[in-house]
DNA sequence: GAAACGTGGAG
DNA sequence: TCTCCAAGTTT
C-alpha cells in the first residue's frame, strides 16, 4: 500500500543528489553513506565530490596516507569515520578484489559498516531488496504504519521486520521504495514540522487518520557538546589538520584551558589512531 | 543497552 | 540565545 504511493512520488520528486546519479559506482555509494552518518546532505556534497575525484576506487583510497584522508575529511565531524572508511577501503581492495561486495553480511563485516550502511549499499549501490532502516525510515514507519507521533527507541529486529513487510518482492522496485522511504522522511515526514499537505502517503497514514496525536514515548536524550571531550577533541584535531606538519605542545595547549581534560583528549586521539607523536615529542596527523 | 563520538545550520 | 537534530557505529 505505502510502497505503491512512494514509488511514483519518489520517481518524480527525488532530489538530484550526486551519489544518486546513474554513473555513481557502489564505491561512491559506500563513501556517501559513511559521510552521511549523522551529517547533513549539504555538508557532505562537496566533500564527497572531492573524494570521488581523488579516490575513484577503494584501492586508491587505501593507498593514501592517513593524514591526507583526515584532511580531506575536513570538518564533517566524527573523524573516526574517516579512519574506518580508510580501513574498509583497504579490506575491500585486499579481500574483495577492489570491488565493493553486494552481500549484506560481507558489507557488515567491514569497519564502520553497520546494519544501516550495509543495507543502504546493497539497495542503492546494487539495486537489491534490503530493508534500510535509518532515523528517517523509523519515523515514517512509526507514523504511517503505527500511528505514533514519532519513533521511540530503536527495536532493531522489529524495525527491520516492519520495513521488510513494506518492500515489494522485486529487487529493483524495492530499492527505489527504500530510497523513497528515506526521502519521504527527509523532506516531507520531518521530525519538526511534517508537511502532511503534499505527502503522497497522507491518505493511508495511520498517524494522520488518528488526528496526528503528539508523541508520548520517551524522548531521546539530547547530548550536550559545550565543554565535553568531544568538543576538545574537535579543537585538537582542527589544529592538527590545519598545520602542514607536526605541531608543538604549546599549539595544542592553546585550544583548551583545562590541562587535565586536554591531555586526556589528546591521549584518546592517539589511541584512536587520529594523531601520532613524533620522535621529537611533537604531534601530527598519522602518516 | 547506555554512552561516547564532531560539527554547524535551522527554528 | 539555545535547543534540537542530521542517511549510525562501536564499545
Amino acid at each position: 500500500m505505502l510502497a505503491e504511493r512512494i514509488h511514483p512520488w519518489f520517481s518524480e520528486h527525488a532530489r538530484d543528489l550526486p551519489w544518486r546519479r546513474p554513473e555513481t559506482t557502489p564505491w561512491g555509494v559506500l563513501v556517501s553513506e559513511f559521510m552521511l552518518q549523522q551529517t547533513p546532505v549539504a555538508r557532505v556534497e562537496p566533500i564527497w565530490a572531492e573524494w570521488m575525484r581523488r579516490w575513484p576506487a577503494p584501492s586508491a583510497l587505501a593507498a593514501a596516507p592517513r593524514a591526507d584522508v583526515l584532511r580531506a575529511w575536513g570538518k564533517l565531524g566524527y573523524p573516526r569515520r574517516a579512519i574506518r572508511l580508510h580501513d574498509a577501503a583497504a579490506a575491500i581492495a585486499r579481500e574483495h578484489g577492489d570491488a565493493v561486495p553486494s552481500d549484506v553480511d560481507a558489507l557488515e563485516a567491514l569497519p564502520g559498516v553497520g546494519s544501516y550502511t550495509a543495507r543502504a549499499v546493497a539497495a542503492f549501490g546494487f539495486g537489491l531488496r534490503a530493508p534500510v532502516v535509518d532515523t528517517n525510515v523509523r519515523r515514517v514507519v512509526a507514523r504511517a504504519v503505527h500511528g505514533q507521533g514519532d519513533a521511540g527507541p530503536a527495536r532493531t529486529r522489529a524495525d527491520l521486520a516492519d520495513v521488510d513487510a513494506l518492500l515489494p518482492p522485486d529487487d529493483a522496485t524495492a530499492a527505489v521504495v527504500s530510497a523513497g522511504l528515506m526521502e519521504l522522511g527527509a523532506v516531507i515526514c520531518t521530525a519538526r514540522a511534517p508537511r502532511c499537505t503534499g505527502c503522497p502517503v497522507a491518505a493511508d497514514c495511520a498517524w494522520v487518520a488518528a488526528g496526528r496525536p503528539a508523541y508520548d514515548g520517551p524522548r531521546k536524550p539530547v547530548q550536550g557538546f559545550a565543554g565535553t571531550d568531544r568538543q576538545v577533541r574537535g579543537k585538537l584535531m582542527d589544529v592538527l589538520r590545519s598545520a602542514p606538519g607536526p605541531v608543538g605542545r604549546s599549539a595544542l595547549d592553546a585550544v583548551w584551558p583545562d590541562a587535565g581534560q586536554r591531555d586526556r583528549c589528546l591521549h584518546s586521539l592517539l589511541v584512536d589512531g587520529l594523531a601520532e607523536q613524533t620522535d621529537d615529542g611533537r604531534f601530527a596527523l598519522p602518516a
